[in-house]
DNA sequence: CTGTATCCCCTTTGATACTG
DNA sequence: CAGTATCAAAGGGGATACAG
């Protein structure tokens, strides 16, 4: 449960709605992500079964993520809570600035 | 969105849902939460005017915590996301299973 | 009761370098 | 291209003690 909400977890999901990504593209589309990083959330999401793996044995190698079907509804809901959250910006940013000015 | 998003941060707000909380009837519900931990996130939630916090100057003192109208909204799809989540535990407890089988 | 302040560990993360 | 290995740094978070 803490792997899918966590700040890559989240990234990563929302991203591989959009369709399939290899690792490199799905690097780039995630903004910020470290190789590492990436590559430890997608092992994560693969072990719980909403990301598939599927390689290539090309040269280069070609491996693909993509969403599975429970993936993809977990991956809607978070985008429900993305989309919820960012109604609430302005709302938020005026609040921080009536607080900040009182404190 | 980062302090929304965090671990207390989502547990605080889904309890609230309830109904207000004193500050140790939270800590007490929001099972975990150290005393630091849970007024940090107490104040950022404020900060935020996603909750407010009624003072109430007898002794001892009473504070009140209660969800305003954005923060009731993000509570709403953060309890979604939960739920969505929860429905899927059993599709990820196999598949982690399988995973750990095969690795 | 409702917090704040301090100390400190230890996990997470980023950078870098290397492999198939 | 698609990663793994290693190391160092930063910050989150718990325990404890104290204050209003």
């Amino acid at each position: 449960m803490e792997t899918v909400a966590d700040n890559w977890g989240t990234l990563a999901l929302v991203a591989l709605t959009e369709g399939s990504y290899r690792f490199n593209a799905l690097r780039r589309r995630v903004d910020g992500v470290s190789e590492k990083m990436l590559a430890q959330t997608l092992h994560a999401l693969e072990r719980d079964g909403l990301v598939t793996r599927d390689v290539q044995a090309t040269f280069p190698p070609r491996v693909e993520y993509t969403l599975t079907a429970p993936g993809a509804r977990i991956a809607e809901t978070l985008r429900a809570l993305i989309d919820a959250l960012e109604a609430e910006i302005p709302a938020i940013m005026t609040a921080r600035e009536d607080y900040d000015r009182r404190h």
